[in-house]
DNA sequence: GTGAAAGCGCTAACAC
DNA sequence: GTGTTAGCGCTTTCAC
């Protein structure tokens, strides 16, 4: 197929059509100071006869304001980053915001400029999903007084940029807690997560704590690479298995991680939550649907997103944000941990 | 925490701080034009210490062009959705464009305005997912000329515009086909999506052909609605499982459905797949996991993302474009079908 | 209540 | 190889 363009309607063609100024056409569009109700009525029959929708660029650049967040994270992918992304969305709508996305993952091909394609040259404000942003642009960014919001991370050392992420490490130490308690489990695998993802840290430290207040000692051989990827933690436990290592729990870092495990533990023959018991972190969509379902802990994602929006909102129009904001979880009993619950 | 801002420098800063024109610090920034190599190492250095950043929306009204594409759908959610997006955003990335997204979902709250918040005034060029825009949208910017391409369903009667989408039907017919010639199964139910869901009606013409071929009539009592919610899916099966109906197999329009007609399936203690087989569509990350594996269609999600982009680009560029891309797809057989596979 | 006009920061045509 | 300058389409101040 092919199109001829039609030229756009400027403030200019309907002002003219409407006899009137193009300063009582932006007026009317804007909703903003003074116009008699007779001549705001020509006015936007003509915008409506023009089909006229004004320039954004052009207001952008009188305004001195682009009314757009920009969103900056390494992958995309998984429940998390769809249900995070609704909330993003979701709050950005709300504002009034429009929502510029940039992916890492795509940049390495095609960008040798000097700059990244989301900054402040065409947003008012960026939220950083996880390690989105290398350190140094980070600090550029806080030392022009930029507005960033971090989501599931937290500043580099000495740079004070707000974060919103959940509370990890109570969460975590609250499910194992419950696999010892409640299961009597001892042997606990945890599938950690890559270096650079705090999450992961966090619920370790979880991890060890209740391991510690039930005076179970911590076997380094239990605590093995695999959080956060469904393949590696799938990779990983069925190298535990073969290895014969003696383990009655895993708590998977993540759902994602937990269904990689669930799916080693099945293949290899060991019953679930009979054999081994397990646990993750999140409560993905699909968590509930495993079989057996998945005793987790509920992360508020969509909810994590909406008040980053907010935060960084906020600190667009006052320059002001909490420099923390950690969004309560919740515990999720399903069967997995060896409860047995009617769901 | 609270910022201080710092004023931004323009392009008159830095031809002042190099000793030259405005036109000179332009033509370094774009590689455009010639200039002295002494010239440029003076600019570069110039826009080094004041940290210059072109203002994009001056840019794009100098230029006439946003270098930005628009994505509209009506909402964000499961694993396929994300994998779109990687696609898209891949594709953008790829080409050099900014990717500006909408999802209707959020709209409600908060536009008065008669413009969506994506379109001509702020983009080049337009994705639009399933029915993320309505009709008289379509048509407005269509008559304008304005580049659009459509992913997962097609322009309305009379409508010229591009759209990239799998091959359904086709596939469907072999998954069908399969249940019925491989594993002898006669009652197969279809979970079918909502109405303006093009994907679940090319599917379910797929399935009642297959059906044909085999001579099995069609029954309407095995037609239900379930496809693309997990939720509804889950519900459907377990009132047909209830009302007693009599299958031996579902087809559940696409793998989300899948999920939760399998836990329908186990928690009325049905075997999958000696009682009944099951096979979904689309072959999500998730698929594989499932207990059994499921069996299903793939489908190249990312690339069709990618696709998308290059047609949307190749027309903003040339005004041209395929009217219609039809994406391959390729079996998956695992176990919910009845096969025994090792995977 | 309305209009004139000065920018907003950049690109590109043209002149030198 | 480089500078001058006229827009790009809008908002907003200041007059009237």
């Amino acid at each position: 197929m092919s199109e001829r363009r039609v030229r756009r309607a400027t403030i200019a063609d309907v002002a003219g059509l409407a006899g009137v100024s193009t300063a009582t056409v932006s007026r009317v569009i804007n909703h903003a100071g003074t116009v008699a109700p007779e001549t705001a009525r020509h006015v936007r029959a003509a915008i409506e006869t023009l089909d006229y929708r004004p320039h954004a660029a052009a207001q952008v650049l009188a305004r001195n304001r682009t009314n757009t967040i920009g969103l900056v994270f390494p992958e995309i992918s998984g429940y998390y980053f769809a249900s995070l992304l609704r909330g993003i969305a979701g709050g950005a709508g709300t504002y009034g915001y429009d929502l510029l996305i940039y992916s890492a993952q795509e940049s390495a091909t095609y960008r040798t400029a000097f700059q990244y394609p989301v900054g402040e040259q065409n947003t008012d404000g960026l939220l950083v999903f996880t390690d989105g942003l290398p350190e140094g642009e980070l600090r550029r960014l806080h030392a022009r007084g930029f507005p960033v919001v971090l989501i599931h991370w937290s500043p580099p050392a000495g740079l004070e940029i707000p974060s919103v992420t959940t509370e990890n490490k109570a969460s975590a130490y609250r499910l194992v807690d419950h696999l010892i308690g409640v299961h009597g489990r001892r042997r606990i695998v945890f599938l950690a997560g890559p270096e650079e993802h705090e999450d992961s840290h966090w619920r370790e430290k979880g991890y060890r704590q209740a391991l510690e207040a039930h005076r179970i000692p911590i076997d380094g051989a239990l605590i093995a690479a695999g959080g956060s990827d469904r393949e590696v933690a799938r990779a990983t436990v069925a190298r535990l298995l073969r290895d014969g290592l003696d383990f009655d729990a895993i708590f998977a870092g993540d759902d994602d991680s937990a269904t990689g495990a669930l799916t080693a533990l099945l293949e290899a023959g060991r019953r679930v939550p009979e054999d081994v018991a397990l646990v993750g972190f999140d409560d993905i969509d699909i968590a509930q649907h495993l079989n057996p379902p998945l005793t987790t802990v509920r992360v508020p994602v969509e909810q994590i997103g909406r008040e980053a929006v907010g935060q960084l909102v906020h600190l667009i129009r006052t320059g002001e944000a909490d420099l923390l904001t950690l969004l309560p979880t919740q515990l999720v009993i399903r069967r997995s941990c060896g409860c047995n619950v009617v769901h």
